[in-house]
DNA sequence: ACCTGAACACCGTTCAAGT
DNA sequence: ACCTGAACACCGTTCAAGT
C-alpha cells in the first residue's frame, strides 16, 4: 500500500467557522474552545491555527458568517424608511434568534470587520437615503446601539449563559433560561418591582420571563417614533 | 519570642472586593485573576474562597460595591420625573466614569443582586410614583435597558479591552482606546459610515472617537420624550 | 502548504491538612 | 475560623519538526 489519501477533508477557514458554530448551537458559547473545536475535527488544536489567527478570530468569524445571512434591507422608497429599518432589524433578529450564543458573542465583539460595518452602513444608509442628515443618522445609530443586531439589552432575565445554580445542569445546557421577574423578592424591599412582576404575571398567565420579542417591537416602535419627530423637526447637534 | 500575630490584618469580603477594584482600575478587568487577587492581597489563592464563592461571585461583588455608591434618586415633586431620572442615570454614569472596566463587568453580569434590584427598583419607583402604570414602567425599563447603569452601548467606539493589536502595548494598559469612527474606509464599500465619519470630524476637529457624553445625553432625550408622549397617551400593552 | 508533538505559561477550583 | 500546599483539569498559544 503506498500512502493513503487523508480521510479528512483539508480543513478551511470556513470549515472552522462553521463546526464552532455548531459547536455553539449545541453546546453553547462556553464550550467552543480551541481545543474541543479541534477535536471536532478530528485535528491537533494547533492546526486551527492556520485558518484563524487567534480565537478572537475565530468569534469575530463566527459572527460575520451570522450577519452575512441576515437579509439585506428591502428595496422600499426612500420614506418608507421606518418600513426598511424595522424589516432589517427583524430580519436581523431571526438570524440571531437561532443561535442563543450569538448576542453574548456580539457584545464581546471589538473588531470592526467588513461584515460589521456592511450592517451598520446598510442601515445607516436607510436614514441617509430618506433625506436625514449625516449627523443626525449618527446619533440615532448610537440611539438605536445594539438594537441593529436584532436584540435588546437583557435587564430582568438572565443572558444566555445560564444561571449558575442551572449552570451543571446538563439538562440546560446551551438553552437561554427563562426565569420569573421577581421569584421571592419581598415586597418591602423592592415595591416598585414586585408591583411589575405582578403585573406582568396577570397580563400573561403561566408565562415565565419577559416577552422580548414585545420589548423590542416596543423599543423599536418609541425609537422610531422618536427619531422621525427629530427628523421632521430639523434637528441638528450644533 | 511566642507566635507572631500575622502582620497582615484578617482577610474579610468587603477588603478582597475593594483590592479587586484597585486592581481592575490599576491594570484592567482581565489582569482580575483569583491568582493575581490572591498575591496582592499576599494570601495564597485559595484563602480567597472563604470570602467569595468563586470568580462571577466576586465580579458581583465588584459591580455592588459601585451600585452602592451610586446616589440616589433626589427628592422631587413625582411630576417632575424626567429630572429625577437624568439625575439618577447620570449620577451613575458618573461613578462608572471612575471605572473603565465597570461597563464590561455589568453587562457580563447574570446575578441579579440585591444592589441591582435595588437600583432597578429605585428607578422603575420614580415612574411608578409619577403616576406611570405599572405595565408602562415595565416596558419603559427594558426601553432605557443598561443606560440604567449610566451608559449607552458602544457602537463606533471600541469597549474597555482594548484592539487586539494595541492589547500588549504596555502604555494603553487600562486605558479606553479612543479611535476613529472610519481610519482608512473606502467610501464606495461604506458611503453611509465614512460621510457619518467625515460630518462627525469637521465638527469635532481634532476630536478622536464619538463624544459618549453626547450620545448618553441624546439618548436620554428621546427616550424620554418618547416615554413621557406614552404616558400622557395613557398607553398599555393591552 | 498544511498539520503534528511537545511544551510553556497560565487559569479556576478540589481536597485534605494545618493553626 | 481562617489559611496553606499540593494537585487536578483545564485554557490559549509558542516553537520546531514533520510530510
Amino acid at each position: 500500500m503506498s500512502t493513503d489519501p487523508p480521510r479528512r477533508p483539508r480543513l478551511n477557514r470556513k470549515a472552522v467557522l462553521r463546526a464552532a458554530t455548531a459547536l455553539a448551537d449545541a453546546e453553547g458559547l462556553d464550550a467552543v474552545t480551541m481545543r474541543t473545536l479541534a477535536e471536532r475535527l478530528g485535528v491537533v488544536p494547533m492546526a486551527l491555527y492556520k485558518h484563524v489567527a487567534d480565537k478572537e478570530d475565530l468569534l469575530d468569524g463566527m459572527v460575520d458568517t451570522l450577519i452575512d445571512d441576515m437579509p439585506r434591507p428591502p428595496t422600499l422608497p426612500a420614506d418608507q424608511w421606518r418600513s426598511a429599518i424595522r424589516a432589517t432589524l427583524t430580519g436581523a433578529r431571526e438570524i440571531i434568534a437561532e443561535h442563543t450564543w450569538a448576542r453574548r458573542a456580539i457584545e464581546t465583539r471589538t473588531e470592526r470587520t467588513g461584515a460589521v460595518l456592511g450592517h451598520m452602513d446598510r442601515i445607516s444608509g436607510i436614514f441617509i437615503a430618506a433625506g436625514f442628515s449625516t449627523d443626525l443618522t449618527h446619533h440615532v445609530m448610537h440611539l438605536i446601539g445594539n438594537r441593529i443586531w436584532g436584540f435588546s439589552p437583557e435587564l430582568f432575565t438572565g443572558s444566555e449563559s445560564a444561571p449558575r445554580s442551572a449552570r451543571r445542569d446538563p439538562y440546560v445546557e446551551g438553552r437561554r433560561p427563562r426565569r420569573r421577574i421577581a421569584p421571592d423578592l419581598n415586597p418591602t424591599d423592592y415595591p416598585a418591582i414586585v408591583a411589575i412582576a405582578a403585573d406582568a404575571a396577570a397580563r400573561r398567565p403561566g408565562a415565565t420571563g419577559c416577552d422580548e420579542d414585545f420589548e423590542f417591537a416596543f423599543a423599536l416602535d418609541v425609537l422610531l417614533d422618536g427619531i422621525g419627530r427629530l427628523h421632521d423637526a430639523g434637528w441638528s447637534s450644533a
